[in-house]
RNA sequence: GGAUGGAUUCCCGAGUGGCCAAAGGGGACAGACUGUAAAUCUGCUGCAAAUUGCUUCGGUGGUUCGAAUCCACCUCCAUCCA
């Protein structure tokens, strides 16, 4: 199967410029091409994760993959898919970020003997000069063209600055000179990024009157139709210290049925073929498919080790098993007034609930559990003793607990 | 620069002197049912040493026994005019 083909199947293809012509380059690894990432955070997410997989494909089919870092672009904030503002970053933090990003790429993108390129755009961008650009590169975009595109034209009722107005000019600019400078011919990216990409391809040909293509992959969403890898407390981040390895089991061990096969297609590396025997799975044994799935994603994330931790961790949660890999919270001895600590605090302390408010809360609705027994009286009240040794395993609702030690 | 409308809790949105920690909806959380899914039903949703106290309605001052609500100034947003 050719890596077109198996990135058709998987589902990861949503525009491209010119099917034929992108087909037969990076069937025969003759794209050189460029996945462009702002720096918006400080760690990559579960977007840029599918990314950086498709740089790995295509990398595999003997294509040459330039990653680029947005330490320019993001000075400026992509107005694509956002229906309000982005708040400006300082150039500290944008600075910083672009570190953390380098450092976690380099974890799954081979940076070795020039095998993948890493550039910054900030290296050509900010030295720019602003009547300069407007002559060369703003003369080749016509403003009556740009409002047309869709993401400015779900940014026209809103508001939309004249700063996030020139991103499309400036990722375009990009394009532009990494065609001349590395002979970047190709550009991938999330489907939001489709106008942007666009902007590039055009300029190249206006102002060199060569192709260049473009193609973007299909956003992960869920049944829903929203964006997936967010929760409520923000993004399913790639950085360990932001989202624990057992944190990110979950995420993928809890997504909806509708929602299961497509994510093991979409974001894993399992052959085509034994995703197709899932295909046929239906009620609860898609169970088993959701436990591949996190488990497959973890260990690309985090290595094998961590991934059988997560999922031992688990186990032992939802169907009794050994506590060792739990998540665990040592109680301090400020936490305790009078040598004893209330259940209330116990489920506060440790960080199950943000509030002694809400913890009171969980306890009085029956969602907190110690060591298998459920606690419902809000005065219940510990030592210290308690928790010595292995401790107890705190549970509040189905899916958050901690083991609760104190020595 | 001018005119008008606006800013309320996680989000949308009511409230226009006391009955307001603030209607209603969404989301989130918890319970029941389940398969760690979805749907449905119920509860709950500012903080705390918790029949009470404290802090919140863009910001700062003021009027008043009492202000989300009235006044002044400021900041930001939208629409129209230039």
């Amino acid at each position: 199967m050719t890596i077109f083909d198996e990135l058709k199947a998987r589902g990861l293809l949503a525009q491209l410029t010119d099917e034929e012509e992108i087909k037969e380059m990076i069937n025969n690894g003759k794209a050189t091409f460029y996945i462009g990432f702002d720096p918006t955070a400080d760690s990559l997410h579960v977007g840029h994760f599918m990314a950086l997989c498709l740089m790995k494909r295509l990398q595999m089919a003997g294509n040459k993959p330039i990653a680029l870092i947005g330490g320019g672009t993001a000075m400026i904030g992509d107005p694509s898919g956002r229906t309000d503002m982005r708040s400006m970053m300082t150039k500290e933090t944008i600075a910083h970020n672009v570190a953390c990003f380098k450092e976690q790429m380099s974890k799954f993108i081979d940076f070795s003997e020039d095998k993948t390129l890493l550039v910054n755009n900030a290296d050509w961008l900010l030295d720019l000069n602003y009547v300069d650009v407007l002559r060369e590169v703003g003369a080749h975009f016509s403003v009556n063209r740009m409002l047309t595109a869709e993401c400015y034209k779900q940014r026209m009722e809103k508001g939309l600055s004249f700063l996030e107005f020139n991103y499309m000019i400036m990722q375009s600019y990009d394009f532009y000179k990494l065609f001349q400078d590395y002979g970047c011919n190709m550009q991938f990216g999330g489907d939001d990024q489709w106008s942007n990409m666009l902007g590039g391809t055009e300029l190249i040909r206006r102002k060199l009157g060569k192709d260049a293509y473009a193609m973007t992959i299909t956003l992960l969403l869920n049944s829903e139709g929203k964006k997936m890898g967010k929760t409520q407390k923000g993004a399913v981040w790639l950085d360990p210290n932001k989202t624990t390895p057992f944190e990110f089991f979950q995420y993928w061990r809890n997504v909806a049925d509708a929602d299961v096969l497509k994510c093991i297609r979409m974001l894993t590396f399992l052959p085509l073929e034994e995703i197709e025997k899932m295909d046929a799975w239906e009620g609860s044994q898609l169970n088993e498919a959701k436990e591949i799935l996190a488990f497959e994603l973890t260990k690309l994330v985090h290595g094998e080790e961590e991934a059988t931790k997560a999922k031992d961790a688990s186990k032992a949660l939802f169907s009794a098993g050994n506590a060792e890999n739990m998540p665990t919270y040592e109680l301090k001895e400020e936490d305790f007034r009078d040598g004893t600590i209330d259940i209330i605090g116990v489920v506060a302390s440790a960080g199950l609930c943000a509030s002694r408010s809400e913890a009171r809360r969980a306890v009085e609705q029956g969602g907190v559990t110690v060591d298998g027994e459920k606690i419902t009286d809000v005065k219940t009240v510990y030592t210290k003793d308690d928790f010595a040794g292995d401790g107890k395993v705190v549970k509040r609702g189905k899916k958050s607990f901690k083991k609760v030690i104190f020595n």
